[in-house]
DNA sequence: ATTAGGG
DNA sequence: CCCTAAT
């Protein structure tokens, strides 16, 4: 009892000191209680037993459970990859791009689920965020038994619980950062996303030294605006959905998702998957959704977004492959949310179109585009690619379950329909680095006119490649090893670490295409400028 | 049908 | 990627 009212003191310090996401919950009484109430629990067993921990929040908070497969989703997707870094990163990115559309499908297909599962996900990271900033600090500033006890755990469990222990820890050691300022706790924010995206191969040794990268970043003009973003797109958000987050959350509690439930979650749900959480989700239903479904779900998408964002950001005119990716996403975020009419979400919607008002309106016109996604995943095969295969989404858009959501019914209806002839862009495969390497090679060999030569020499098995992608390719190739080069020049280190972080574009490749550029300048003028003219067969 | 170039 | 115009 006593450890218990300490605790709340603490923790009410700390909101008071962190960002409003806290203080949203403060007004939140139930919810807070019971957070604290979480958090009095873990106190004790943290030390000894984090393992312990993990499990509890396992059980407890399905919404983790759900987190964490967004989480491994995405980092899972790189992992299939042996490809390499270009792999890995392009991995990182569709799978968020997929969590994105994931979360737009589910908004359709599934109203309710997908609601839940939203909120759940807010909810969860409400708690997370606020708990965040404490972990690395706790740690580094203990170095007590906790440390000990948690080192070989976070290790160990590495695997399933990345995302979890991270959070019982930081949720552990929350009152000892009460001193952790606002930067630190973007700044925590900010790593932490980005270990959602790596989880695989980031050690726990990488906090720190990532933390500090991410500081750094902080330096750069291109950063910043990233985390204003976050903190103020929570602080809007936060507010907005409590009062429904508790109600909501409440009940989930209650039922206590099953292990079973959560690995769904973790899982690409299959239709199978998708009805039971329809059923679960049943009861839930007429509490709130509706229009709240969206604004959750969004929500979720818009996190997953920004954080995105942030760390392309400063990489956006670096490289094609991430400016493509980028797009996407944002085309995609943008069309998802252009249904909803939350005032939070619309802030994020500007603020993301802000930064890109060029792919902001590209997403609207792609939008109604008609689509085939057909037998994209046919030829996957050959590029160890994790795709976009969408895997998880149920395939047919057809069968819409009743209009859960009442007021976006015709809005529903719309997008729907556009959804099934139009939506999605067509095939928007990522290249790999070996496809690079390939189209180099065969510019090499051919040039920059005759693309439908390379293609069907070099890329005779990548169907999905047009002689056209090809070109494509290329051009942002070319202006992608320009970007770098500039880059690499102004700030190099800086350079360094962003690619590091995110653009596997190795420097040979980089090499060669400087290289072919200036034997094929692009346009079909040789050096001299003579044009070169060369009729096909 | 292919390619160049712009969006 | 998609689209259009020009070959």
């Amino acid at each position: 009892m006593d450890r218990e009212a300490n605790l709340n003191k603490n923790s009410a310090n700390m909101k008071c000191q962190r960002v409003k996401v806290d203080e949203s919950f403060v007004p939140s009484l139930d919810e807070a209680v019971e957070v604290q109430h979480l958090l009095a629990e873990h106190k004790p067993d943290h030390a000894s037993v984090d393992g312990d921990a993990w499990k509890h929040l396992d059980i407890e908070d399905f919404s983790y459970g759900f987190e964490y497969g967004l989480k491994r989703n995405c980092g899972g997707l790189d992992c299939n990859n042996a490809q390499g870094q270009e792999e890995l990163e392009f991995g990182v990115l569709d799978g968020l791009l997929d969590e994105v559309d994931e979360v737009d499908d589910i908004h359709a297909a599934n109203d309710i689920s997908g609601a839940c599962k939203d909120f759940l996900l807010d909810v969860e990271l409400a708690e997370k965020i606020s708990d965040l900033d404490c972990a690395p600090h706790g740690r580094l500033h203990l170095g007590n038994t906790s440390s000990e006890s948690q080192s070989p755990g976070f290790s160990g469990s590495s695997n399933d619980t990345h995302g979890l222990s991270e959070s019982s820890t930081a949720t552990i050691l929350g009152s000892e950062c009460k001193n952790s300022s606002v930067e630190n706790k973007m700044v925590k924010c900010e790593l932490n996303d980005s270990f959602g995206d790596k989880w695989d191969y980031h050690a726990q040794e990488n906090v720190f030294t990532t933390s500090r990268d991410v500081e750094n970043l902080d330096e750069l003009d291109d950063a910043k605006p990233l985390e204003s973003g976050i903190s103020s797109d929570d602080n809007e958000k936060k507010p907005v959905q409590t009062s429904k987050m508790s109600t909501l959350l409440r009940q989930k509690r209650l039922r206590k998702p099953t292990k079973r439930y959560i690995e769904e979650f973790s899982v690409p749900k299959s239709k199978h998957a998708m009805e039971r959480q329809k059923i679960l989700a049943v009861d839930s239903k007429d509490k709130c959704l509706t229009i709240r479904s969206h604004n959750e779900l969004h929500h979720g998408g818009a996190l997953t977004l920004i954080k995105e964002e942030s760390l392309s950001e400063t990489i956006t005119q670096e490289t094609l492959d991430d400016d493509e990716k980028l797009s996407d996403l944002k085309s995609k975020c943008i069309s998802g949310r252009q249904k909803i009419s939350s005032p939070a979400l619309k802030h994020k919607c500007l603020k993301i179109g802000s930064r890109n008002e060029l792919h902001h309106l590209r997403g609207f016109k792609s939008v109604p585009r008609e689509e085939s996604f057909t037998g994209i995943s046919t030829q996957a095969s050959f590029e160890s690619r994790p795709r976009r295969g969408r895997p998880k989404k149920r395939p047919v858009p057809e069968s819409d379950d009743e209009h859960n959501a009442s007021e976006s019914e015709d809005d529903r209806a719309k997008r729907r329909k556009s959804k099934k002839s139009a939506d999605r862009r067509k095939h928007q495969r990522m290249w790999t680095l070996s496809e690079v390497m390939k189209l180099i090679d065969g510019i090499a060999q051919y040039g920059t006119g005759r693309w439908t030569d390379i293609k069907k020499l070099l890329f005779s098995s990548y169907a999905y490649r047009t002689p056209v992608d090809l070109r494509d390719k290329w051009r942002n190739l070319l202006r992608a090893s320009s970007v770098q080069k500039q880059k690499l020049k102004q700030n190099k280190e800086v350079e360094q670490k962003l690619k590091h972080a995110m653009r596997p574009l190795p420097k040979s490749v980089i090499h060669r295409i400087r290289e072919l550029a200036t034997v094929h300048p692009y346009p079909r003028f040789t050096p001299g400028g003579r044009y070169i003219r060369r009729k096909k067969n």
